[in-house]
RNA sequence: GGACAAUUAGCUCAGUUGGUUAGAGCGCUGCAUUCACAUUGCAGAGGUCACAGGUUCGAGUCCUGUAUUGUCCACCA
């Protein structure tokens, strides 16, 4: 047997540990699969689901298990975020012990926009820029890159012990995943889902492409809000630069300051000569605002939009995607919008149009979030997909529970979102991308129509005959490739029959932060394909993990957790034991570097708690069934029963911080400081090795490395712990023996508590407990007394049940005021417990056990206060 | 404007369907230690569970309201 170091230091293994899982191909669902059947070898209470007795109850034997991974962005790094993954590692984990056959399916994001806003920051180190390529050459070099990248992310994720399948690794942009997206899209369109139109869209002059809203970022500001004359009227504007898109004046309809005016035309000078502009009334107006007039820009302003869509107005554009003026704003075209504002105001200044200015308006304006560039609602052409149809069994799923989100309350928020969701734009302008696979038909006047859902122009020649064709250049919108996710990749793993034992998957852990761009879309688009499946049965959001003091982490603050650094300090384990206890699902949770370094030093007990029990086995020692003989032997093995079934139903319903919590006590607590302090006197090597291989089950699934470092120093263990088996789940009572160790805690208790106030070196015990002699070694041993003697009258300070202290009548004295607090502590809780008793519909409605446990507690109660009683009693003498 | 959280010990947080003397880690105080682990052991101090009502035999837990903090959504001429 080889020695174990000192201190366990998870450099010297973590690394080999994961090689060794990987190559014995413990990962892959065809590798565990055979586990199923045969036993775990060895003494430990291994238990399969399908195993006949008393394994974990499942309906019908093994159940597939499978987590498709939220891919990381390809080009990026690892961050907490990803580390949360340890929730997914942990289910996946777990039902491999059970002997589910399971599957965690990783992939990687080529993460559209963001990696192109950070390839042309590359590009620019060189001194060039993507229109120094054409956008096939741009997406290919990008393309290169983000694939050169991905490996480090890739191990940074196998740094962190995630048990995936790599050999089924998806890429967002692999050839497959892209004919799966092209394939849904053209029975979208032939559904008559998918339509071009001009509309206003949130439009990134930077990024040179529209985006759908909720990759907008609003940001408060103040800007300068201009009163400019209008004809008969002031109105206020913070843009006045648009006036030249105006196509018509609103005003509340029920405003009387303005009702002459409904319907009318009105003449005003402007910039660019006189212009006329009908008056129109619509309850959008809000009269208290301003001056309660409106100028109407629809080109430039989604709410002017929808007026305009109401009132049916010409819609002027005067703003270009190239973010400058265009030719309809005259001198001022070709200016960019912040120096035409200026120019405009001035002008409107030096004409004597401008009324007044209020400097301290404080508005939101959007940005987008990729690029920070201030947004600018225009209007072009765009793919949209109706979702009037596609919400509606995204909705009942989770209505009727085929989907359960985990925390439930999410439930909500994710209906409320779909039922007001509107039109998805789809199209994107941006370069690194997937094209929408379209050729149009050009018509003599250049006009793009008809078209066909092909990514062959010679098909599209086929089918509307010779023409000139032209393709279409935009790429679709990343989420919605990233929707059909779950099914994209597990029908393209090379595996033809993954799809149909994996999907639908079991559980879709992510971010609540992604619940609207992503995980809600995942849901139409996965009933779109797949009418009858559910992508996932159950949604597990977690919250944000913010720093230290629970402030969220931004680079500003610079309070940004690397969770590497953690690890190369304190191990794997240790952050992932961090990022699990006393952390919920969807609350945010605080990391800091104490929390991390605490559960380094859980490792580092486990570690030598194993070290302990193994220098302590003979030579060629092999386990056999344990037999319970002493009562701390009855008192562990209950315990590990209790903390087993606790642990096993926690992880069931998700609540992984308790099975942690669960487990940890467990070892530290129960198992060193108690059992194995007691297995000093009398050593039962088989209980021991049963416990400790207990434990490494219970806590392998989050802490995979130290676990399995420790198992692989069991010689007698030929098989890896990660795909050993998960402990029996057993119901057991409490026995005599267990009790009676329960009175020993309490009595060593009560003992260490007294010497150490009253500073007692070695005292005298007296018990009326011929059971208690019996361990008298093993009560001198944990609360360090002297002599332990039997005395069926009992004498000296009472300490517990049956326990005194032989003490002089200095010592009882110096105690008196404790008893007496103790005395004066437990009538008030005995009256609190009669009274209860005496209420009878206490003792009516209450439960039957709940009932029988107060009266157990009075008559406890009862006893104690008389042994107070009789103390201090003696002492009056 | 709407919604959702959170508010529990000095700090960071747990606390499953209400069950009655509220927990952990860190920090703090004292003590111990050749005998697995100082990344240790033992003991201790520390909380009217934000506030006000209510339901109930019983409320940290359920309901209503208030306050504070945070997040999300919508809107802002």
């Amino acid at each position: 047997m080889k020695e174990l170091s000192k201190a366990y230091i998870p450099a010297d293994h973590e690394a080999k540990i994961y090689a060794q899982w990987e190559k014995s191909g413990a990962f892959k669902p065809d590798g565990n699969l055979h586990l199923r059947t045969g036993d775990a070898t060895g003494g430990g209470p291994a238990a399969r689901s399908d195993s006949e007795d008393g394994g974990v109850p499942t309906a019908a034997g093994p159940v597939p298990f499978s987590i498709v991974m939220p891919p990381p962005n390809a080009n990026g790094n690892l961050h907490t975020g990803h580390a949360m993954f340890t929730v997914e590692d942990i289910l996946v984990r777990y039902h491999r012990m059970k002997g589910d056959p399971t599957l965690w399916l990783p992939g990687t994001d080529h993460a559209g926009i963001e990696t192109q806003v950070v390839f042309e920051r590359e590009l620019a180190k060189e001194g060039k820029s993507r229109f120094d390529y054409s956008p096939a050459e741009f997406y290919q070099l990008a393309l290169e890159y983000t694939k050169g990248n991905q490996h480090n992310i890739i191990a940074q994720l196998k740094s962190l012990g995630f048990s995936a399948d790599w050999s089924r690794l998806k890429f967002t942009l692999d050839e497959d995943v892209i004919e799966t997206v092209y394939d849904t899209f053209k029975r979208l369109h032939d559904d008559g889902q998918i339509y071009r139109g001009n509309r206003i869209v949130n439009w990134c002059p930077h990024c040179n492409s529209s985006f759908a809203d909720i990759e907008i970022k609003y940001r408060e500001q103040l800007d300068p809000l201009y009163f400019i004359k209008y004809g008969p009227f002031v109105l206020a504007t913070v843009r006045p630069e648009t006036k030249f898109g105006d196509t018509a004046i609103a005003v509340h309809p029920d405003d009387e300051r303005y009702q002459r005016f409904l319907g009318t035309e009105i003449e005003a000078d402007g910039l660019l000569g006189t212009f006329k502009l009908s008056v129109i009334g619509d309850t959008y107006v809000n009269p208290d605002f301003g001056t309660g007039v409106v100028k109407v820009t629809p080109a430039h302003d989604p709410n002017d939009w929808e007026m305009g869509l109401r009132h049916n107005l010409e819609v002027k554009s005067v703003i270009g995607t190239d973010g400058k003026l265009t030719s309809i704003a005259g001198k001022y075209a070709g200016m960019s919008v912040a120096d035409a504002r200026d120019a405009v105001v001035a002008d409107l200044e030096a004409a004597g149009l401008m009324d007044h200015m209020d400097m301290n308006y404080s508005h939101s304006v959007g940005y987008h979030d990729r690029c920070g560039t201030q947004i600018e609602p225009l209007v072009t052409e765009q793919w949209w997909l109706k979702v009037a149809e596609l919400k509606k069994p995204a909705i009942k799923a989770v209505k009727d529970g085929d989907i359960k989100i985990v925390p439930a309350r999410f439930e909500k928020v994710y209906t409320d979102w779909l039922e007001n969701l509107r039109d998805w734009n789809i199209s994107r302008q941006n370069w690194f991308g997937i094209k929408i696979p379209v050729f149009y038909r050009l018509g003599d006047d250049e006009s793009k129509q008809p078209y066909l859902i092909t990514t062959s122009e010679a098909e599209a020649k086929k089918y509307y005959g010779e023409g000139n064709y032209e393709a279409e250049t935009d790429t679709f919108d990343t989420w919605f490739s990233s929707s059909q996710w779950p099914f994209a990749t597990l029908m393209n793993t090379g595996h033809p029959s993954d799809f149909e034992h994996f999907y639908p998957t079991s559980v879709m852990e992510t971010g609540r932060d992604i619940l609207f761009q992503w995980v809600t879309r995942m849901v139409m688009l996965g009933l779109y394909r797949f009418p009858d499946k559910v992508p996932f049965q159950t949604i597990y959001l977690h919250g944000l993990v913010n720093d230290a003091h629970g402030k969220k982490m931004s680079k500003s603050k610079g309070n940004v957790i690397n969770p590497l650094d953690f690890t190369a300090k304190y191990g794997s384990d240790a952050l992932r034991l961090a990022l699990t206890i006393g952390i919920t699902p969807g609350n945010d949770g605080a990391l800091s570097e104490a929390k991390v370094e605490g559960y380094r030093n859980f490792c580092n007990k486990l570690w030598n708690v194993a070290r302990f029990i193994l220098g302590q086995l003979p030579d060629g020692y092999s386990p056999a069934e344990p037999e319970l003989i002493s009562p701390a032997d009855h008192w562990i093995k209950f315990q590990l029963d209790e903390a087993t079934s606790f642990v096993t139903e926690a992880i069931e319903s998700y609540r992984f911080s308790e099975a942690g919590q669960v487990a940890y006590v467990l070892l530290w607590s129960d198992f060193a400081d108690w059992y194995i302090e007691a297995s000093k006197i009398s050593p039962n090597h088989d209980l021991l090795i049963y416990g400790l291989e207990t434990i490494l089950r219970l806590l392998h699934p989050i802490a995979p490395f130290v676990t399995e470092a420790i198992w692989s120093h069991l010689p007698w263990q030929d098989e890896q712990l990660i795909v050993s088996g998960w402990p029996n789940v057993s119901r057991t009572t409490k026995a005599g023996g267990a009790s009676q160790f329960d009175r020993l805690i309490e009595a060593v208790n009560a003992i260490r508590s007294i010497s150490a106030e009253e500073q007692l070196a070695k005292p005298a015990i007296i018990t009326d407990n011929s059971e208690l002699v019996k361990s008298s070694e093993l009560i001198q041993r944990l609360a360090r007394t002297g002599e332990i003697s039997l005395n069926e009258q009992g004498s000296g300070l009472y300490v517990s049940p049956g326990v005194w202290i032989e003490a002089d009548t200095e010592l009882i004295n110096a105690r008196k005021h404790h008893l007496e607090t103790q005395r004066a502590e437990k009538q008030k809780f005995l009256a609190n417990l009669d009274g209860r008793l005496a209420n009878s519909k206490y003792v009516e409605s209450a439960p039957e056990a709940v009932v029988q446990e107060t009266r157990d507690t009075r008559d406890e109660t009862l006893m104690l206060l008389s042994k107070l009683d009789e103390q201090l009693k003696a002492l009056q003498q």
